[in-house]
DNA sequence: ACAATACTGAAGTCACGACTTCACTATCCA
DNA sequence: TGGATAGTGAAGTCGTGACTTCAGTATTGT
């Protein structure tokens, strides 16, 4: 007797959204060096391994933190875990980012509006 | 006799504009409680320092960190040194971006070319 | 000239995290 | 059924880096 879903054991990991898991996750080269492979297309766990010449259980962990932050997905199938691209860390790393420039901005404007109308708050 | 130009002791960083370098720089919490706090105008090291409730000393060595990644720009005049934000770091973050974006997206067009004409490369 | 301020530089401490090894489970295939 | 493959989990090692303290230098104000 079988089960009727042979999927993974580990309960998946639902990434929290926020700025700081990524940066966290993107600070490592080795992690930034597997979002960079998997750009080219899914790869398996070992898939990864082989080429940074670290264990598998390295990658493992590397990935743990990479779904913790929405920028990596993967799905176990059988024995091999299969590991893609997520948009959404990406999605809240650009909004991080938006958030600051804005901020500039808004800067910029005070400072532009004081210049050029000075007597209105004399 | 007093010098002509009371300026920086300390040769002035170049960033090196790499996405390396501003990954690690951010992957701080108070590197990035730093750059936040830039965001709503120049200060000071001390200024600071005491929100962060850490040393002065701490302060400058994060902001070596921040002026080689590019994200930040610090002058001395007189004795006080006083940071702005630097939007080169961000662009290169963005740039970073759009290459991962880029090479996604390739593939989906390759993917979505071969299941609209299978019959191309039989 | 003196004291207070603002920072710099060197050197040390300490925790965290990136890796390893080893023992184990689950799946595939012959 | 058994051996190879793919990955998981726990536990340990070790370097790096985020802080500190302390001892200095330059600038400012009185």
């Amino acid at each position: 007797m079988r089960a009727s879903r042979p999927k993974s054991s580990r309960s998946p990991r639902k990434p929290r959204l926020d700025a700081a898991r990524v940066f966290y996750a993107l600070g490592d080269p080795t992690r930034r060096a597997i979002v960079e492979r998997l750009g080219n297309g899914p790869v398996s766990v070992s898939g990864l391994a082989t080429p940074l010449e670290i264990t598998v259980t390295a990658v493992a962990q590397h990935l743990r933190v990479l779904e913790d932050s929405g920028l990596v997905r993967t799905a176990k199938t059988g024995r091999v875990r299969t590991c893609h691209i997520e948009t959404t860390g990406f999605s809240v790393l650009e909004q991080w980012i938006g958030d600051q420039r804005s901020l500039w901005e808004r800067r910029f404007d005070r400072l532009g509006a004081l210049l050029s109308e000075p007597d209105e708050n004399a």
